[in-house]
Formats: C-alpha cells, sequence, structure tokens
DNA sequence: TTGAAAGCGCTACCAG
DNA sequence: CTGGTAGCGCTTTCAA
C-alpha cells in the first residue's frame, strides 16, 4: 500500500494524501476527513526509506556500545535510546565487542543510512573511519575516548580523580599492598584508571602488583585473576579492580577459597552498576552518572542535528566514592601474608 | 558524495560505479581498477536508503525488547543482534518498557522501516499492531507470549515445568510453606509461572501467600516484597521469585534483616542470568538458554526473509533446575515460626 | 485548496 | 563490458 493506492481510494492526488499523512494543515476539512477514513481501514504505513531519501536526513540515530554483557554500557545505551524515542528517532545499535574493525563497520554501516546523529560508548581506540564520519557531517557524541576535534562532542568521565579517591581511601584505612586487577588490551579509559591507581599508591608507598584479564573473559577472567593473586602469595590487603563486573567476579572468587571480605582483603569496583549494592558484601565503588552521561550525549547530538553546527563540546562528569562493605580498615600486618585455607581462618559463611 | 559523482571522476557511467561497489564482475579489470582508485579517496558512502528503496527490502531486523535493564532480555537481544550483524543485518531497537503503546509505535515504526523482520522479546501481551505486521508480510519471531498464528515463529519456552521442578524440588527438602513474589500485571509468561506455582503447591498441600510488585520497581521493589513478607507474619521457609532480579533484590533485603538463606529460608529465582551465580549464598534457579532463544528466533526470521513465506514455526524450550546455595531443607518445624532478630538467630556475617 | 511533476540516490533492465 | 534510463515511494515547489 503506497501513497498512491490511498490516492486512488480517497479520489485525490499524491500530494495531498502525503499533506494529510504529514499533517500539514493547508487541506480542506471534509478532504481531510475523507483521506483520513481511507488511511484508516487501508493498513498504510509511510515507506521511511523514501520519506528520508527526499529529505535528506533520516529520523534515526546510531548508538554503538563495546559490550552489551557488561551493565554499564547497556545502561547508558538505555539513557540515550529512551531520549531518542521520546525525541522521536528511531535507534539503530551497534555492538562492536571491543573490535577495531566491527567499530569500523558499524560505522560505515550508520554513515550509508544516513543517520541523523551518533554516539559511541565504547572503550576501545578510536578507529580512522571516525574522520569519514566527521567528513560526512554527521553530528556524534563521544563518551570518554574523544579527541578533541571540530564537530564532536566530548563526554567525558574523570577516571583518574575516580581512582585517586578509592586509592587515598584505602590508604586512610592502612593499606600499603594492594593488587590491581585490569584489563589487558590497551582499552583508553581503563589505562587511566591503572596509571592512575599505579601513581597515587606510589606516592604513598603502597606496594603493588598488577594482575590482567582479557575481555572477553568477563566474571570468569575475574575468577582466574583471583586465583593468580592467591598463586603468587602476594597476598594483598585490598584488591582493586577496573570496574564492577570484575570486582563481583572477584568477590565470588574469594568467597570460594574463604578469604573474608573485607575481613582479610577489601575489594573495590568502578562504575556503581546496579547489581554493586546487591552482591555480598556489597562493593565499594565509583559512581557514575550513566543516564546523566546518555543523556548528554544524546542533547549534543540534537543540538548538532538540529543546528547543522557540532559545538564541540566538552564536558567533564566528577566521580563519588560510594563506600559499602567490602572495604574496611587494612588487617594487623602481624597477620600471616599467607592466604589461609578457610579452616584456618576461621571464616564463617551462613 | 553520490554515485554520480564518482562516476564523474572517474570517467565512466553510474552503473559501472555500481557495479564496482556491489562487487558484480561483469567490469573490465582496468575500468575497476580506475573506480576503486577514485572511490578509495572520495569518502564515498552509499545512501543505504536509496538502495533499499529500489530493491524493495531493507537490510535492517528489528528487536523489541521489554526491558533493557533486565539482563535476561539483554542477553536474548545480544544473541540476536551477534547473530544478524554477523548475516550483513543492520539492527533497529525498541524498548517498551512493558507498555502497549510504546510497543505498538515501535512495530509501526519498524513496519515504516521496511525491515526484513522482526523479533519480539517481550513480556507483555501482543498489541492490535500486530496484525498490520503480519499483513504487510514481515517475518516475526516471537518469544513466549506468541499465539498460533500464520506467519508468526513462536519460540517457546516451557515456564509451567520450570515452576514445576522448582516447587517439586522444594517440597522433596520439606518445605510446606511458600510465598510467591510476582509482578502486579498480568504478563503472560510470568502468570504462567504464578498459576503454576499456585497449582503444583496445591497439589503438594503447601501452604502458599502470593506477593507482588510492579516491573517498574525491580530490584527495590524486590525488597519491599521481603518486608511484606516480613510484616505478614507468614514466615515461609520458601520463596519463590518469578524471576532472578527480583530473587537477588530479595537475598539483599532479607540479608539486611538477618535472614539466613537458606538456613531460615530458602529463596529461589527464574532465568538463570549470570548474575545469579554471584551472589551470596549464589540462586537457585531455572536455566533458561537465552542464546540459543535469540539463535532460534534469529533463524526463524531469516528463513521468513529468505522464503517469503513464513512458516509459522513452533519451538518449546526445555527448562533445567540450577540448584545452587540459596536452597536447602526446609528448617525444624518446631523453629520459630517469627522471623527473629539477626541476634536471636545468631547469625554471622563477614 | 489541490494537483502535476521534478527529483532524492540507487539498482536493474535493455541496448549497444 | 558499458551506458542510458525507468522507476522505488515519497516530499516539495510551482501552477492552477
Amino acid at each position: 500500500m503506497r501513497l498512491e493506492d490511498v490516492a486512488k481510494l480517497a479520489n485525490v492526488s499524491v500530494s495531498t494524501v502525503s499533506r494529510v499523512v504529514n499533517g500539514v494543515d493547508t487541506v480542506n476539512a471534509s478532504t481531510r476527513k475523507r483521506v483520513l477514513k481511507v488511511l484508516e481501514k487501508s493498513n498504510y504505513h509511510p515507506n521511511l526509506q523514501a520519506r528520508s531519501l527526499v529529505v535528506g536526513r533520516s529520523s534515526t540515530i546510531g548508538i554503538i556500545v563495546s559490550n552489551l554483557l557488561n551493565p554499564f554500557f547497556v545502561d547508558v545505551f538505555h539513557a540515550i535510546e529512551g531520549d531518542a524515542r521520546a525525541n522521536g528517532f528511531e535507534v539503530l545499535v551497534g555492538n562492536t565487542n571491543y573490535d577495531a574493525d566491527q567499530l569500523s563497520a558499524n560505522i560505515r554501516m550508520m554513515i550509508g543510512r544516513r543517520v541523523a546523529g551518533i554516539a559511541l560508548v565504547i572503550s576501545e581506540a578510536l578507529p580512522p573511519a571516525l574522520s569519514e564520519l566527521v567528513g560526512v557531517g554527521i553530528p556524534i557524541a563521544i563518551y570518554d575516548v574523544g579527541t578533541q576535534g571540530k564537530g564532536i562532542a566530548n563526554i567525558r568521565f574523570d577516571n583518574r580523580k575516580g581512582m585517586t579517591q578509592i586509592v587515598e581511601y584505602l590508604c586512610s584505612m592502612g593499606h600499603r599492598r594492594m593488587a590491581y586487577i585490569g584489563l589487558s588490551s590497551a582499552l583508553l579509559p581503563t589505562d587511566v584508571r591503572r596509571s592512575a591507581f599505579l601513581e597515587i599508591a606510589a606516592r604513598n608507598s603502597v606496594e603493588t602488583r598488577d594482575f590482567k584479564i582479557s575481555f572477553q573473559e568477563g566474571l570468569e577472567g575475574a575468577r582466574a585473576a583471583v586465583r593468580d593473586i592467591v598463586k603468587s602469595g602476594f597476598d594483598p590487603t585490598a584488591i582493586i579492580c577496573v570496574n564492577d563486573m570484575i570486582a563481583i567476579g572477584a568477590l565470588r572468587e574469594l568467597r570460594d577459597h574463604g578469604i573474608d571480605v573485607p575481613g582479610h582483603v577489601s575489594v573495590t569496583g568502578f562504575d556503581n552498576i546496579e547489581f554493586s549494592e546487591f552482591t555480598s558484601p556489597s562493593l565499594t565503588t565509583i559512581q557514575i552518572p550513566r543516564d546523566k552521561v546518555g543523556h548528554r550525549m544524546f542533547d549534543a547530538i540534537l543540538a548538532g542535528a538540529k543546528s547543522r553546527t557540532n559545538a564541540g563540546e566538552e564536558y567533564m562528569f566528577s566521580p563519588e566514592l560510594v563506600v559499602r562493605e567490602s572495604t574496611g580498615v587494612a588487617r594487623a600486618s602481624n597477620d600471616s601474608r599467607r592466604t589461609r585455607s578457610r579452616a584456618l581462618l576461621g571464616v564463617i559463611r551462613p
């Protein structure tokens, strides 16, 4: 069913039907009524492809995320999606799995669809394809990994300050031996966290040790990392995790080893995903206002789409330390430095 | 930059450029090379709107979910999205928030975009708009809430059997007083779970009590439900939750009340989301093979898109009980029936 | 207030 | 092997 079919049934021209469909008010009331009647019983759906072809822009925005299995990304995706719908946009989604090629492919696809804007919520480095994006003048908002540049809105989070808050808090609780669990590949925001950790730790004469897992491993990878820590004999009084997902996996593995948290070792996350409040013990972490980040990104895109001039806005969100149960004062230094079995530790699980 | 621009620069016709872009092999090697060279330095991106307008079908599929904040939906979304990309489809996403109007709006929008197929992963009832969908011949796969019908693939999960497994397992552990936490609105799959619970419980002479929360409330709602249970004085030996999210919220609230799980009360979930293994105690639940569900849905859509004849396939996935730490034998019946404070119970938390 | 007609950028058919 | 051309379904002047 096309505009023309409706036109025939209503004995008017396509132009008139188009006007009715689009709510243009220069249509005689009786004509409009007649068309509307036909429309109702006709199962007509305007072809949006054709429409955006002629008007030259589509009402679709694209959202690209690194990992749909990490609630962090899903949360900001969710915020952007909600705003988009509320403003009459459709949303195309792309998941990169932290893969540069998939990211490029997604960007190209979205350019091809002539999207009205793109939100990039990723951890990996920006690919060359990005410049093509800028070239065609599509407004774009980037979370955290953006570089300064014309036509790009950069919405950032102060990862450095966040990690600083964690380390200084732990230091204030007497911790001087910390393990860090990070991601093995070079992801920009997580690298900032790691180097901030190392720097602040050094400044406070904290003995550190660095452990890594790859992104794909997720929660299971975190468990493996904890096993590595245990095997290493390093026996830290605090384990700093690059994000909540990993911290949750770590918590679980520590429990299996009968290692008391925070009695024997404190654990911290990063992101404050909803679940971090629901673990046991609940997780000390850094709050990132994911919904605000999403809203801000959408606003930037909308502004760009409207004005056709991307301001290149820069905005930085600040961290907030959320102290919960997974952290506490460092255990007395005369405790055994070796991780003991549950029986020896006398840890009691319900 | 359009086909025509490239054509001019390469001194060929649009047809030829089109052939090169689409990899048609009836192009002279040297001509192709020349075109390719222009293409490379031209930042040309084929307009997919125009393309799908002329070919009459788009390479986009739509996925509609009820709640992006529930990992269950995200997981099957993720599976479908991966399959779609791997097969060269873009994906449009719609989140309904369990709202019928949003669902209809999403469906209409996707019809408008002339998507190649739609996957419906929702809990709410199907709207009238669905018939429009069938009317225009778009292949469609529905998870769980589908009704029999031509042109619709129904991928189901045996919720009834799953709930039966839970209740019978609990009965075998001596439980005879159970509370159920469900969702207040009538969502089809969750209603099946609830009625199955009530029926199997009755058959086993189990004393039951029914509590409800609304979907929006999420984890916090679950906590409120537990407070209701505590206040009610019912003091069940098992709490059956309609899904894992709610069970996780319940676990947390029980811990705050100092109520031992599973010592004082057993708790069960449903879905087996990844986090259910990482709570403390870890959650006894029903495994739903979300990735397989997603793959199956995509296959059904793909088949429909190819053959233009939707088989109306029916497929039912079977449940699998996953017993973890949150359930155990019912406490002795001479225990106090009132929930006691933590001090009285002597529950020890690390 | 209405209709005719010119494209939007692309593919596909038909000639050459 | 290549080019010309007729649309895909819609919006948008421009006339009537």
